[in-house]
Formats: structure tokens, sequence, C-alpha cells
DNA sequence: GGATTTGATGAAAGCGCTTGCATCGACTCG
DNA sequence: CGAGTCGATGCAAGCGCTTTCATCAAATCC
């Protein structure tokens, strides 16, 4: 081994470049207060010992870690990745660097991950939606974190939030369906239990319905984790159940493309035969065949605006406000009406 | 403001319990040393105060920081995010958590990444493929932080890896191309620069077109980044060239997916009238009309596999092995044979 | 039963950095 | 030209934790 591994330290530098440690310090934080000479010979120094600064220990002098959290569900399917990637790029521009953590839906890794990141001092956090248990909302609070709350917005609720109505959204796409011709719907939901977003897309469609003077009990509702495979599984039941619906209406389209592939395995013609829709508007819905009606979410623009809001809050100690974005209602080809 | 955002220290916790922050810090981390009645009182100190270490400090004083980092390219397109969600988990499982950053393939930003998750303690990173800068390694090296590569495997490369041989795997879905019939061949390659498993991919097909007597100047190569937008006007840019290819070899599946809806768009049939294929066997390979012929890789067998070896490098010091995994070809309605 | 071991705990020295305060020339001003 | 400013720098006190070493009482041994 040539390589002794002996981290340099602000004092290494220091001696190196014949000043002290508080100058070193300051030439990397706030160079106006540094002579052009003196930060010229300590920027040579960093360069030649290849010093970092030890994060750990400028978090514990300094307040601030220029680091943000996020905390998603999932990595693994696409509902969340090009909103994470835009806030991820925006934080990069604003000197912030990101951290990531996801949980699989599980409320108590939730929680755990909250404490992890506050212990690893991220500046602010971004979460998923509004539901989760009341300790978290209070240990962020007791900690004086700022956060974000995103993918869902609440007008009645007064944490800050950036994102759309799930609820309105779901409930435009459903009046849609009914002024399509369609009376005999189905619905496969996401797993309702802890996650708002799902919650209130699923009351969307009930309240519309309801308003719609359509009997809920003839409307069977299956609900299943979001994954292709579930969703094919739960189009399948619904279209050897007593009632064929001609349409049946997902609760996003991971969901939704499943239904459509198992519709093809089945021979079932889409939208001839029944119309399918989904929600979120990612790549997905737009490669199959037909092409998914669905409900087209700015996940990138929530991502760089979350970023901006969160960033606003962590530096100027302000509360944080909440925006709502507008979705879109996007017919295509899965959907068609009946006559 | 009801709570004053004073965060409960060691020492803190020390004074609710009756007992010195050193026997606090005791029995966290080594509780077999501490009397189980200390232990109880110190225990329930913790939760009145709502307790949690500060990072900072701990990483100061101790070496470890059960943290490990993974650089990824992105996160926009569905490549790396089963192979890290498998990563994530298994890290969770072991103990560790798992701080992500992506860099859109930029390799100044990557350099940048490692600099930020070593000066946070990371105890190991994990990488994608094998080319980048030599003072990456150099600097790895000299920080004495493990790290292991993923998504690539060359059997002539002595750094720790685990992934599969992405020359070998296109040489052979490429041979099976041809064994096809297929003599009339493009190709949409992702961007090889700074890219090794573009590059192999490439090498891979230019290969066996070599070996088989294929005429490479005929063949014509459009490279572009990952993303679907690009494999469209890419393929509508081979379909209207001076001469028709009869199969169309992608890159990776996102560009496949895109060449694919291209084709539809502009009426083309697949397979009849062109075939095409892709690679990764992500999930917008199967849902896809007609399904994509592509090269299945064992995304999550990969993740899990990878947390596993990068943390018995952590944790026994040992250097990295390396691991080949086999991928699988997979012929699906996509390509069709010439008579 | 005195000497030694053992188990449980405390005291205190850092870990590498930031920052308030002190210092000290060089300047400015009346 | 002496007093007050100001810009540049150094000194040193922490930040919250881990860990070595010392301490001390109880248990063990011959």
């Amino acid at each position: 081994m040539t390589s002794q591994h002996a981290v340099p330290t602000l004092e290494d530098v220091a001696k190196v470049a014949g000043v002290s440690p508080a100058t070193v310090s300051r030439s990397l934080n706030s160079p106006s207060l540094v002579s052009k000479e003196t930060l010229k010979r300590v920027k040579s120094a960093v360069e030649t010992l290849g010093y970092t600064p030890h994060f750990g220990a400028r978090f514990m002098s300094a307040k601030r870690t220029m680091t943000i959290g996020a905390i998603i569900p999932t990595m693994e399917n696409a509902i969340f990745a090009k909103g994470i990637q835009a806030f991820q790029e925006r934080l990069h521009d604003l000197g912030y660097t990101l951290l990531i953590s996801s949980n699989s839906y599980d409320p108590e890794i939730e929680a755990e991950q909250v404490r992890a990141l506050a212990s690893r001092g991220a500046d602010g956090i971004l979460l998923i939606g509004y539901w989760r248990e009341e300790k978290v909302y209070k240990f962020l609070q007791q900690r004086n974190i700022p956060f974000l709350l995103a993918w869902a917005f609440a007008a009645n609720n007064a944490l800050p939030a950036i994102g759309f109505d799930n609820r309105a959204s779901m409930y435009q796409l459903c009046a849609q369906v009914l002024t399509m011709g369609h009376r005999n719907i189905a619905v496969i939901s996401g797993t309702t239990e802890g996650n708002d977003r799902a919650t209130n897309r699923l009351k969307g469609i009930t309240e519309c319905l309801a308003v719609a003077g359509i009997n809920l009990e003839n409307v069977p509702i299956i609900e299943t984790p979001y994954d292709i495979d579930n969703g094919a599984n739960a189009f399948e039941k619904l279209m050897t159940g007593p009632k064929r619906p001609s349409v049946v209406m997902c609760g996003n389209d991971v969901l939704a493309v499943g239904a459509l592939q198992r519709a093809q395995e089945m021979g079932i013609a889409v939208p001839a035969e029944v119309s399918i829709t989904g929600f979120d508007g990612i790549e997905l819905a737009r490669v199959v065949t037909p092409r998914l009606t669905t409900v087209c979410v700015p996940h990138s623009e929530m991502g760089r605006r979350a970023a901006d809001e969160l960033v606003r809050m962590v530096e100027s100690g302000e509360a944080g406000r909440s925006f709502e974005l507008s979705s879109e209602i996007k017919v295509e080809k899965s959907i068609s009406a009946i006559i």
C-alpha cells in the first residue's frame, strides 16, 4: 500500500498554506473575508492535499448541512422517478445535496427514515402525500425541520404541500367517462390504507358516480398494491365476474397497463370490448397500445418547484406555502364512447 | 411556538437517567457492557426525550457511519430503478442507510458526488460501470473507501464488479438476429462516450457482424442519449434513409420502445416490415405491443448481491470480489425471421 | 481474610470544523 | 499627527459523541 490513508484536515491545509485553520475555514466558506493573496495560497494547498471538508465536523459546528432529504414510497415504478429527478437537478443547481430513501409504502420505515434524515442533519425534508402518523409531524416540528409534502394538494389542509388534487382530478376523469356514456364501471384502486393519494382518487370516482346517481353497490372495486401484475390479475377477476364492466378505471397507470396487458392476453379488445383508464401520465401510459387515457400530472414542474420552495423555507426560515398544480385529462384510444 | 427546538443530546439523556454520558453511549452502542437496570433507565430516558443520536458527532468520534452511497446516472428511466430498489432493501435489512445521487451521465458531477459521499462518511460506494476518470479511483483508494461497480462485468478488469458482460450479451443477441436471417442491420446506440456499457454493447454488435462477414460500412449507427423520443427520432431517420434496414438493434429498451412507437406512428408494421430489439429487460419491454425482443438482466439479484458484497467489504476490510451474472436473451414478437 | 479479578461506571481527551472575540498593522480623518 | 476605522488574521471555545483509562465495589480465589 503506497498511500497512507491519512485524510487531510483543515489543519493540514493551514500548515501547508502557512495560515491558521480559521483562515482556511473562512477561505472556504466566506472568501470575501480573506485577502486575494491568502485565498490563492489556500486554494492551492487544498488542491495539492486533495482536501475534502469533513462533513460531520462541519455539521457539528455549523447549523446548515446543505442537504435535503426526500422520502418516497418506491423507486421501482416510475411514478416518482421523473419528479424526483427534477427535484434533484434543481437542488443541485441550488447547491444542495439530495438524500433519498424509499420505504415500500411502509409507514414504520418511513418514520424511521425521517429520524435518520434528521440525525443526518437534513436541512429540509420532502415527503409524499399527507397521511402519516401524527408523531412524525410532531417530531419534525419539534426538531424545527422544514418539510414539504408533494404529489398531493388539499385546500383544506394547512400543511405546506405542492401537488394536485387527487380527488378532484379523478372526479373529473370519471365525469369524462360518464359523458362518454359508460354506466357499467369497475375500479382497480391502489391500496388505500395509509395512502391519501389512493384514497382520494377512489373517492373522486365514488363521489362522481354517486352524483350521477349510480348505485355504488353495483360498482366492483378491487384494491391492490401498485404493480403491473396486480393490475393484470385484478382485471382478469373483474372480467370473469358476474357482469362485465364497460370500463375499468385504474388508480394509476401501472395498474392500468397491467389491465391492458391482461386484456390482450385474454383476447379482449380494448377499447372495443372494454375501456381502460389510468392516472399519472407516466411514460408507460404513452407507449402501450392503445395509448392510455389518463390524468397527466406535471411531474417535472412539481419536482422543480418543490425544490425551490423547500430551499426557500430552509433559507428564509419562513413557513412553507402550498401550491396547487393543475392536472390534465388526456383522452386516448384506450377508451371509447358507448353509443 | 410552543416547542423550544432544543434537540436533546446524549448529556440530556444522561441527566434524566441519572448516569454519565459515557454510560448512555454504551447503553446505545454496546448494551452488553451495561447493567440491565441502567439499561432500562436509559432506554426510558431516550424515549421520553425523543432523543436521536447526532450523526455528525457520532461520525466524528466513531469510524463507521452505517451509510452506503450509490451514484447512478439517472433515476428518470427505469434502467436502474429495480436494481437500486433491491439494493436499498437489502441494505436496510443489513442495518445500513442508502444515500443515492444521480448525475445525468455527467462525469464531472459524478466525481463531485463521490467526494460528497466520502465527506459524508459513506462506508462504501456503489458505482455504475467501469469508466470514469482515473482521479476518481485514486481518490477512493487514497481514502480507503470500499467501492463496487455494478451493471457491468469485464473478466479482464481487476476492479470489483457485479454485473453481466455487456459486450458478450449483445454479441449473443446479434448472433440470434443473424440466425434469423437478417443481414440488413441498423443500430441505435446509447451515447458511448464515457459509458462503457453503451460502448461494449455497440462493440458486441460490430464484432458479431464483422465475424459474420458483414461490411460495417453498410451498417448505419446512430448514437443518442437514452430517451424514448430520441429512440423514436433515430428510428425515423433510419427508416427514411437510403436503404431501409430489416432490423433495428437498440442499445436499450428505452430507445427500442421509442423506435417501436415511431414505427407505429409512421405506419410501419413491426415485425412484418422491420424488426426491433432492445436491451435490459425492463418492464417497458414487456408492456409494449409487440413485446420487445431483448436481453433480460437480473436487476434485483444484482442489487441484492451488490449490497451483500459491499457490506462484506466494509465489515471485513477485505478486497472486493467480482461476480458475473448471466443475462438471458428473450425473443419476443418484435422480431421476425427473414425467409 | 487479604489479594486479585471482574463488572459497572465515570472522567476526560479528543474528532475536525466554525465563529465570536481579540489583535494588529495600515488608513482615514479632522 | 493622534484617534478612530477597517481589513485581515489568529486564538480558542465549543458542537455531541466515543473510547481509553481510572475508579470502585462486589465477587472470587488460595
